[in-house]
DNA sequence: TATGAATGAGAATTCATTCAT
DNA sequence: CATGAATGAATTCTCATTCAT
């Protein structure tokens, strides 16, 4: 129980320092200190800060996943209200873009791939291809009900991912910034829109 | 003269190595020797690490500005080739973005925005902003020849950057793999596909 | 009892290289060798080298406090030896000043009062100001015994200070060069004979 | 006369900065800078950073002999106003031991003697003996004139002027602190008057 | 198992000094 | 001569990592 605990006591200290000061800035006594642990403690549990970052890292998306995923299972494909759960469907995964655990995450894979390239992997197999492959999943079920014409749904629901997401970056200063309700709700509601006109089954809007 | 190379030869070895291990694990050190100069010559020059980081950045923003601005401006209008040289404009931009200058921005600003907020702000002003921009001011040309609906051009310019280079970060690892030129060119012609659908002027494809 | 130990190693090490070298070329390398110790020791014991300085110059104004203290507790103010015991004083604090200890203190509040002036009311209060109140009030109590007509013992007892040590700095480069006893105690004798004829009660000699 | 020129800019520019920085800190930029000529002309005249630090102590001692020696000069060994002469002669010499010359060569000895020991006999062929010897001079007159008991000039006069000085390094802080002139006439008048009361030919006082 | 103490390796930065002009 | 540019050497300081307890 307590080795649980501290494993988990240490990811989550770990996981703000990664992301608010890098791979390399980021020291293993602050993690330990925040933590409530000691440094050797921090060695025992996870070997190395290589293997602290990673860890850190799956968990992250881990939850990122979790997160996504819970905003896709949402979505309505009910003839009626198909197109405004397509809008909340994006602000809800909008939002998890800007939660810090995906901005750690975007800001980590963007640093640190380099160095270590199954990072990368980690992420896109723990996080980003199952909400990809869940909304893909959603999409398709709205091209079967005929609201939608749907070639490739996978493909549709990355430009799905980047058109909602496609303001955000610069509103945000990469997550950085916080940004008013109405801007955000503007930004995605663009993104949707062109998404609907681009895959509307007749010329809806 | 001999100042003015020293510069350059010290940017043009700053920036992949920047690039390549980030900003902390970059060391003068390496820096100034693969820029054939001393140490001490790179802090003359620039003052210290993190304003020659900033130069590094900037520089790179002009580098890539020009290069888009060229792919940009290469766009024709006319009433028979607009919808090929819209391909061909979206296959220059993702050129551009797979370009290491592009790939060494994108990781700078994602992996020091938060130590560093003002290096954002160099690259929307000095690269972003005029790209869009540009690429605004010729969508827009598009829309009064009749052949676009565009309410918003630099919305539809941001829209227009997302779809092209949608699926590139995941087939590329970030940029730092290669990849086909078929992939490459079949994931362009999709965004460039969704983008026309989105807003051609009336359903083309 | 480690730490304690480490502290003191560390300290020792540090007051003769400060004290031949000066501040700035006396290098922590050089005192962690001398100690015994790795650089990161004493950095975790003492934080940096300006601190590591204050605490060897505070440890220095403590030891010399002790051996003056000790030297004028041993003033017998008899009617028989009283002047006898004053030579010997002076001799005793003579030997004081020239340790190795009170020159690395002199050198070293000489030379760094300017880029820190705490340190010099640091010796003031450790070192300086209690030996002088105890030898002021030595000195008053030969006033009250009646060998003595003293109106301002701490006065007195600056100028007894500075009569025993005139000739010293001349006579051993500040304390740099060994001396003779003979030429020692001469010098010190003179001191301390124009003392006496300044304060004696009666024109004694 | 440009060539002596430069080289009395350099020695006035580097005497201050030596002074306040101390000879590590003190870098041969700054006081290139600080005489308007660039750094290899300071190696041109002086050949590097010890040579002009001697030459900088040297010229300082001879400015501050000849201060020394023009309050000399100055006292009146008449039958009336020879103790008069003695209180304004204390204050001459107090008054040069606080000038920021004297300062400087105070603490550039404490300082560097154990570098380079040279300099103390420097300073002391320069400057201090003959200050001494000329005060020792006019003591033997006032000696030989019946007002003073003088049996070693010299040694007098070498407690003539620590007497004179005893107060003032902890009223001003060795130097680096102003002091009201009531304060500094007081100090001084008390080490006359010890002096005098061990020197008088009667009990004057 | 958890920790206080210690360290080896490596980083940025500064500076006296020297050429080529 | 005077200078702008360049450098080799040295210094402070930090950090991931490991023992002894």
């Amino acid at each position: 129980m307590a080795l649980r605990d501290r494993r988990r006591e240490i990811l989550d200290a770990a996981a703000p320092i990664f992301g608010e000061e890098g791979y390399e800035r980021a020291s293993i006594d602050a993690i330990a200190s925040r933590a409530g642990v000691s440094k050797p403690t921090v060695y025992s549990h996870f070997g190395g800060k290589e293997q602290l970052f990673r860890e850190s890292v799956a968990d992250s998306a881990q939850q990122q996943n979790e997160a996504a995923l819970g905003a896709i299972a949402q979505l309505d494909y009910s003839a009626e209200g198909w197109q405004e759960a397509l809008y909340r469907l994006g602000l809800g995964l909008a939002d998890c873009s800007l939660s810090p655990c995906s901005v750690f995450l975007d800001r980590m894979i963007a640093a640190e791939v380099g160095r270590d390239p199954d990072i990368f992997d980690v992420v896109q197999v723990r996080a980003v291809r199952p909400v990809q492959e869940a909304l893909a999943g959603r999409l398709a079920m709205l091209g079967n009900a005929g609201f939608l014409r749907i070639a490739d749904p996978v493909k549709a629901a990355r430009q799905f991912m980047v058109l909602v997401n496609a303001e955000l970056p610069g509103l945000t200063v990469l997550g950085t910034q916080r940004i008013s309700t109405e801007a955000f709700e503007g930004a995605v509601h663009d993104g949707v829109d062109t998404f609907l006109r681009a895959y509307a089954a007749e010329p809806a809007i």
